[in-house]
DNA sequence: TCAGCGATTAACT
DNA sequence: GTTAATCGCTGAA
């Protein structure tokens, strides 16, 4: 019998801090939950994330101040799930960070895989367990999310939320460096937003 | 209205 | 190492 897992979600003052950086920095070693039918969860330890800062980066899809259907979300309230499609096939987990009109959000790249591994098998029949969750496309597929999450209250606790966990990563177990795939930002695409758990397999690439 | 492309992945060589 | 898959978003027309 395995000791439960303590469930103390995030409050509006994680997300809602000044420094977006310091907010992805510290989601690592958070735990993203996702409830599953029937009672269970399906959920992973954060271990790899991207910050986008908005108006001011190049590489956010809010850069500029650009406000469309799909970037609405991204101008709510810290604690907000901002959840989008990519390359015809993939969604991606965003979490919302700072205060409602400044359009922050930080990239959920890869989780290490806690509760309902079995579900997320289901959902990706992969061979082995690192594919099941390293990657940002993968993650969303584990967990059963897509677009209909967009928009989400993560301190709501209603379909997905993270929580605290008793890890939490020194400095130097934590890495920083370019961000994946966006090269096309200019000069904002070298700039070290990246963050990830040094030497843990789950995360999406080495680097 | 529509061409071009993307915060990716899997399956190739 | 390369590339197909696949479709919503964007910006120009």
């Amino acid at each position: 019998m395995r000791r439960p897992i303590a469930s103390v979600r995030l409050g509006r003052d994680f997300y809602t801090r000044a420094d977006t950086l310091a907010v992805a920095r510290e989601l690592l070693g958070k735990r993203l939950v996702v409830p599953a039918e029937g009672g269970g969860r399906v959920s992973g330890r954060v271990v790899e994330v991207e910050a986008y800062l908005g108006a001011e980066d190049r590489a956010a899809h809010s850069f500029g101040g650009r406000r469309t259907r799909r970037t609405e979300t991204m101008y709510a309230a810290g604690g907000t799930a901002y959840v989008f499609f990519v390359y015809g096939m993939h969604h991606q987990f965003n979490v919302v960070t700072g205060p409602a009109g400044r359009p922050h959000a930080v990239l959920v790249r890869a989780v290490e895989p806690e509760e309902g591994i079995e579900s997320m098998r289901e959902r990706r029949p992969v061979s082995k367990e690192r594919e099941l969750t390293s990657g940002p496309g993968k993650l969303c597929r584990a967990l059963g999310i897509d677009l209909t999450f967009d928009g989400e209250d993560l301190t709501a606790g209603r379909r997905v939320w993270l929580e605290e966990t008793r890890v939490v990563y020194k400095p130097d177990e934590v890495a920083s460096g370019a961000r994946i795939g966006v090269d096309y930002a200019g000069e904002d695409a070298l700039r070290p937003w990246r963050f990830w758990v040094r030497g843990n397999e789950y995360v999406s690439r080495k680097g």
